[in-house]
Parts: C-alpha cells; structure tokens; sequence
DNA sequence: GTGTGAGTTGAAGTGCGCTTCAACTCAAGG
DNA sequence: CCTTGAGTTGAAGCGCACTTCAACTCACAC
C-alpha cells in the first residue's frame, strides 16, 4: 500500500502515543520526512527504531543515552539485523547488572532485614554505591552523603 | 549521651539528606519531637524506619506505598523485629516479580533482539502488560494503549 | 554575652518523560 | 466544494522525589 506510516499509524502500530512520538523526535530519537502540508511520514524502519527505544527503556535505559546509542547505527544505510543485535547487546550487560543486584536485594532482604536486625551497615543492603534505586526520580544535585557514620539502629 | 537525635545527626548516621528528611516528615512517613524552639529531635527508632524507606525504595516502591505501609505499623509501641520482618516481606513477592521481568527481558533479548529480528509481536518483549518499565517516570494520564494492531516492522 | 554552625519555614526550582491544551491546517471521502 | 477526522505547533502542566533559596531563629562553646 503505502511505504510511509503516518503519526497516527505509527502509534497504532507501535503502541506509543502520538504526543511521545513527536517527544522523542524532538530529542532526536526517530525522525521523520514530511508532505507538502508537513505532515510526517515516517518510514516503516522507524518502527524498528521505536520497538528499539521501548525495549532499552524497559531495560533501565534514559531516552538520552538511547539517544547517544541510535547514534551509533550506519547514518547512509538501513541498519542491518547484525546492527540492531550489537546495540542490543550492550543493554545485555546493564540489565545483566541490574538483575545481580536486586538478587542480592532480595538475598540480603531474607537474610538481615528478615531477621528484624535492619543493620544496615554489616548488611551491604544500604550500601549508598552500586545502588540500583532512584531511576528516573528527581533532581539529585547535591552530591551523595558517603554515610559517614554507618547506620546501627535502636 | 543523648537518646534522641538531631537532623543533622540522623542525616549523617542514614545518609539521607536532611531535606529529604524533612520531604519525609511532610509525606509522613517519619515524625519527630520539637524542641523549646522548635527543632526537631528524632528517636533512634527512626533510624530504622528511614533505613526501611531507603530499602523499599531500592526495591521500587513509591513513597506514597511506603507510607501506606508504614502506617500498618503499630502505633502504640515501638516496633519489633517481627514487625519490621512482615513489613520487609510484602516487599519481597515484588522483588521476586521485578527478577522476573527482567530476567524474561534479558532471556528474550538474547533470543529475539540478539537475532536481530526485532519482532515486537511473536516475541514477548514488548508486551504491554505485565511491563515493568516507567518506574517513578512522568505524567500517565491517558490510558495505556492495547497496541491493538501488532508490530512486525520492516 | 556572643559568635557561629545548625536548624526552621514556605515557595519555587529541577529533571525526566511525557500529556494536555488551544488554535490552527491538512487530507480524503461523499 | 465541504465536512470531518487526523495532523500541526508552542507553551504549559503533571507526578515524583527531591533540592535550593532566602530570611530567619536556635543551641552551644567560649
């Protein structure tokens, strides 16, 4: 039929709204050429691209660093399968990270804040580094507090 | 010395800056005494409790289901051991939940976006429901939509 | 008594990932 | 040609979890 989706399409299909669709072309994610009534027309490899961003954001991933990865894909060519694979290999070891340490969440939860102690110092459970928490919250400027002093409660 | 502690003690010993401290109070989901002037001084029990939110905010819970659950406490006396390993158990079926989904992600990503084929709709990747994406992300007013015409890009 | 660092408040700002609105134009079927 | 649904823009708003600021007061060591 046609070889070009419209804004309404391209929603329908990918399950993202039209408002974030002209978000993410704003920030440069997707693009998309336009009729003479500028309308865009986006090109069913978009779809691609979009699947893409949805699937690195469920991995943990901000729109600005999947940004910085469609980047990375060949500019003069449609990218290939073996291109899409590479990108999606390097979200495997974030989400690799990402599952280790909610495993040790959930191994130290059974073990020290199930016993009632919530030591949170000997537990590494409230270890301010390699902390999975706070994504995409709030303004964070103020530097992390080292913790100085280490918690012992009661 | 003293039994109770100031903010910036609390601060310090939790690694919590004080003005969270202070968002916290506002949400209720800690209290503190007021000195003559007006400063607040907190029991050492609050320490866990900002340890417990700290916690459950790694797991990825809201502060408003913190709270909620916070209050399930009780209010007469200081909380046991057994108290705070009920409370951290509810916590652990979502832990276990959040493993899960990123495990399935990781799984599907080496077998489907590995192969390059990025087949949105065969592949269960990007499944609407049951998505753990858009943790502590913006506005979601409009209702999610059903992606009710399948992706099967290029 | 006094200086100083720690504490107080309410209001406003921040960053992310969008959505919503108003006011308007386009595209396609009848 | 005309209607109607789909699309366009920029600006503003939202929800969360805070932080920052200004203007002020407290507590304590000297």
């Amino acid at each position: 039929m046609h070889d070009s989706l419209t804004i309404g399409e391209l929603s329908a299909r990918s399950g993202v709204a039209p408002s974030a669709l002209r978000y993410y072309e704003r920030l440069g994610l997707v693009r998309a050429d336009r009729t003479g009534g500028n309308q865009r027309r986006y090109a069913r490899s978009e779809l691609r691209r979009v699947a893409f961003i949805r699937i690195a954001q469920q991995v943990g991933v901000s729109l600005d660093e999947i940004r910085a990865a469609l980047e990375s894909l060949p500019a003069s060519r449609t990218p290939t399968a073996a291109d899409w694979a590479r990108l999606s290999a390097s979200w495997r070891g974030r989400l690799d990270e990402r599952i280790r340490l909610l495993t040790k969440l959930r191994d130290d939860l059974t073990g020290c804040i199930g016993c009632g102690c919530l030591s949170l110092q000997r537990c590494t459970l409230y270890n301010p580094k390699d902390s999975l928490a706070a994504e995409g919250a709030g303004a964070r400027l103020m530097q992390p507090r080292p913790a100085e002093d280490g918690v012992t409660p009661s």
